[in-house]
RNA sequence: GGCUCAGUGGCAGAGUGGCUAUGCAGCGGAUUGCAAAUCCGUGAACGUCGGUUCGAUUCCGGCCUGAGCCUCCA
């Protein structure tokens, strides 16, 4: 069964969905105002695993992750920029599902936008004030009156009273108490606004997010995830939204990844020291930086090294090794169980534990390369498992041969295919004229050039390092 | 200061009240013209001080150290 840590409780628990069978899942997708890092690779790639084991246990999963398109950053960026905000947010949404498909992460259900939900989101906000939730303030803005809503901090364990005195009110803001927050602001001249009760304004940070949901899975549903700087204030908020407005119980399974951090410090745009999915994309391939991401636990906190990289790099290589030579997947049905596929399930079942599972698929391989020479059947019928279990955490189904051929980003290799098969041959009348000197000398330039080949008795085989 | 989370072998990273994690790296062997890949074997760990226990890295408490949230951030 499968257990899901959960937020609200700090503890893991038991999944039940709301409704039998089906599963309901949003999460906080990107403030699109520049390109993805790897912050947000991590949290695509983390829910996506959850996504594809949600559906491989059986569930019908319906999986909304949303996109911010309007916000002070995005209006502050497209006025740098001198462009239309929409034009900016048009070419990040662009260049995030560019960065997400490289990923292999799969398209959620629906990626609802913000400025598609300004009808919900003012609905909402009207709600929130006829139940005394918010009020309307003197300069147009309005706030929702956190005092009003009883269980406020129960998601991220503080306290109404010690936020109080840390909490201050930005000059131009009209609060009542300065742990209020904003639900709608009045517009101020040259920004983007729409029409509302409370006259020409646009959304608050927080509300979209409430409205979307639950447009989308209804009052009440089953996971909402993200990463863990959005735990406070925007899940509390939402929370403090939702049930404010609908007065029925927000989201059961609350989930949170940890942070990408690099020098043991959170990779963030604040502090400037993050990288761009693009930018590691030019030196490693998708899969790999995949890799990297689930090697370590959904909550742990994920270190940014180089070696890293190399190390998922060097992991994938042993993977791929194992498949090389066996029939696709299409081709051969894996074991219906296995001890295998049983100790996979339970590392995913105890709240998603991908490097329990991956050591899991190093079992795998081991047992695919004794059974290799002496019972092919067998291994083939293992690689098949291994490529649907890859399948699940969305790695491992390439074909074998030209994963281990392909050549690294950024590298600009000398060698074309046909060219190294030339070499081949030219080494190869050497082997057989024992001429071991020239042998030795055609199998060091292909090291220069980062191909190791590979002699074995069906001939020579050759891969990129 | 309040609230969270963490501290495991050379590195990364799971897990467990007594029994091999796993990967990379190391060492020995098999295999190879030499290699590569692979297989077999092997050394190496649980921040610190107490407590519970027949027995704790694993449970409990204190301490030390680190990270995060409390302000925009995935």
């Amino acid at each position: 069964m499968l257990n899901i840590y959960n937020d609200l409780s700090n503890a893991k628990e038991p999944f039940v969905p709301l409704t039998p069978e089906q599963v309901s899942m949003y999460v906080c997708g990107m403030t699109v105002y520049d390109y993805c890092h790897l912050g947000h690779a991590r949290v695509m790639v983390v829910f996506d695993v959850v996504y594809r084991y949600l559906k491989y246990l059986g569930y019908r999963v319906n999986y909304i992750r949303n996109i911010t398109d309007i916000d002070d950053k995005i209006i502050q960026r497209a006025n740098a920029n001198g462009e239309p905000f929409l034009q900016l947010t048009e070419r990040f949404i662009q260049a995030m599902r560019e960065d997400a498909a490289a990923l292999a992460v799969l398209p959620p259900d629906a990626e609802p936008k913000a400025t598609d939900h300004l009808p919900q989101i003012i609905a909402m906000v009207q709600r929130l004030i006829e139940r005394g939730h918010a009020y309307v303030a003197a300069n147009g803005d309005v706030y929702y009156r956190v005092r009003s809503f009883a269980d406020y901090g129960k998601l991220s364990g503080k306290s109404i009273d010690d936020l109080e005195s840390g909490a201050r009110v930005e000059p131009g803001e009209a609060k009542q108490d300065p742990l209020d927050f904003a639900l709608w602001k009045a517009a101020k001249p040259g920004e983007p606004f729409w029409e509302s009760p409370w006259g020409q304004g646009r959304p608050g940070w927080h509300i979209e997010c409430s409205a979307m949901s639950t447009q989308a899975l209804g009052d009440t549903f089953d996971i909402h995830g993200g990463g863990a700087d959005l735990t406070f204030p925007h899940h509390e908020n939402e929370i403090a939204q939702s049930e404010g407005a609908t007065g029925h119980p927000f989201v059961r399974y609350w989930m949170h990844n940890g942070f990408v951090r690099i020098n043991d410090e959170k990779m963030s745009k604040s502090l400037g020291n993050f990288f761009t999915v693009r930018e590691v994309l030019q030196r490693y391939r998708a899969e790999e930086v995949r890799y990297f991401i689930l090697g370590s636990q959904y909550r742990s906190p994920l270190n940014y090294a180089e070696e890293h990289l190399d190390h998922a790099r060097a992991a994938l290589s042993r993977l791929y090794t194992a498949l090389r030579g066996l029939p696709p997947v299409a081709d051969q049905t894996p074991p219906a169980s296995s001890s295998f596929t049983e100790r996979f399930r339970a590392a995913m079942d105890d709240d998603f534990n991908t490097p329990e599972a991956l050591a899991v698929l190093f079992d795998l391989v081991r047992e695919i390369n004794r059974a290799k020479a002496e019972q092919p059947q067998q291994a083939a019928a293992l690689a098949a498992e291994l490529r649907q279990l890859g399948g699940v955490l969305g790695i491992l189904q390439a074909d074998a041969e030209a994963y281990l051929r392909a050549a690294d980003p950024g590298t600009t290799d000398g060698l074309s295919d046909s060219e190294i098969e030339a070499l081949i041959t030219q080494r190869n009348a050497a082997r057989v004229a024992k001429d071991w000197a020239e042998a030795d000398r055609i199998r060091d330039l292909f090291k220069q050039q980062g191909i190791v080949l590979e002699d074995a008795s069906g001939g020579t085989g050759w891969r990129r390092q």
